[in-house]
DNA sequence: CAATTGTTTGAATCTCAGCTCAAAGAACTG
DNA sequence: CAGTTCTTTGAGCTGAGATTCAAACAATTG
């Protein structure tokens, strides 16, 4: 028996599909979700899509995937190279890095978008779920840093108020998406710093 | 010209099909809203659904509208007649009427689904930010009143505290009915309670 | 190169749900 | 009651989009 006849990038295909995929569903929502526009975006066929898709949804699922982890990377990038490394820095640089920059900043946009389907699916539901462990995994690590440092006074456990910090980021993350013109993203971000520097008792943040 | 020849119960026929339509999108998601199924919930034909409603987006935005207004209702039920009438009380009714109460809270399903729309249609955002105005405005005089009575000692102004709390509820009920495990009612009750307690400086809360 | 297997295409087909519409029914008028 | 207008129905039409599939095409093997 040998190898393989074609082997190929299927790799390569799966990921150019998932990209087309968050491509569309950025565009036209996910109830415009149409197999022709992945293809289209992706400049392949139809029957192409569903040779590597037969079940749209684990497509779904893929974009859900990548865009969780994109958006963790980014955020864990921009914790990483916080200017001075200070812990306030440090956590400002969550803050900055958490809330949609815009009604339309396309990235929050497809997680919202995605982390929709949680309710019905126990996929994405899972994604979700990974996502807030990790945001709040690296709220949390801020803090402790901080509070070790001696540069924050925690006024409840660390977890706890990453927990705190990271639902109310979701929460003004919602409405700004939404288009709720009450929740405007500095305004959002002004608070959020508010919240932190109440938690902390750290006055330069 | 005479009056009506046959006015009859539009009203309440609208009345049946937003709440059919309600039912429907609850059970299958808005995704998956068929006239059909609105018609069967309602005990009509699928051509009636259309007389009244041309436009289906009409319906569901009806269907918005009402649930947002029910929900507003059962809240300001709550604050009203908090035991004892305390501003610690009623603060607490205002938590406990804000949460999913699980992850099948059917009504929270309901207003979480219609929101999505918030971002591609303007009736929905519109809908969205009052809801968000009309709760900021209950927390703001809950904190008020416990300010004026001596009960709170606000950290900061009312309604900056109030969009905080409710933002934060917000981002609670989002993990809750996306079956997110790491945020049970419970425990998110709890920590709505402890920010509460925070910046309000009252313990018995 | 012949054989094999993986990949791609797009036209044909299937499916489902929205929408149309003519006809029947019901409440009201005078 | 006859006339008028509002309401309701549901079978068929229509269209959009998913799915199928046979045929063409490409890389690899020996």
């Amino acid at each position: 028996m040998s190898k393989v006849g074609r082997p190929r990038n299927q790799t390569a295909r799966r990921q150019a599909l998932v990209s087309a995929a968050g491509q569309a569903i950025t565009e036209r929502g996910l109830e415009g979700l149409r197999i022709k526009d992945i293809a289209d975006a992706a400049g392949v066929s139809q029957g192409s899509v569903l040779y590597y898709y037969p079940e749209l949804d684990d497509l779904v699922l893929e974009v859900h995937r990548g865009a969780v982890e994109g958006y963790l990377e980014s955020r864990q990038r921009a914790y990483e190279s916080a200017a001075a490394g200070s812990p306030a820095a440090r956590l400002r640089a969550l803050v900055d890095s958490g809330l949609p920059s815009s009604a339309e900043d396309s990235l929050h946009g497809l997680l919202y978008q995605l982390h929709r389907r949680a309710g019905r699916s126990p996929g994405h539901a899972e994604l979700m779920t990974s996502l807030f462990g990790r945001e709040v995994g690296l709220y949390a690590t801020a803090l402790e840093v901080g509070a070790a440092m001696g540069v924050f006074t925690l006024a409840a456990s660390a977890r706890d108020l990453a927990h705190g910090l990271v639902a109310l980021e979701d929460g003004y993350g919602l409405h700004i998406v939404s288009h709720n013109a009450a929740v405007r993203p500095e305004r959002a971000r002004e608070l959020l710093l508010a919240q932190a520097r109440a938690v902390t008792g750290c006055p330069d943040l």
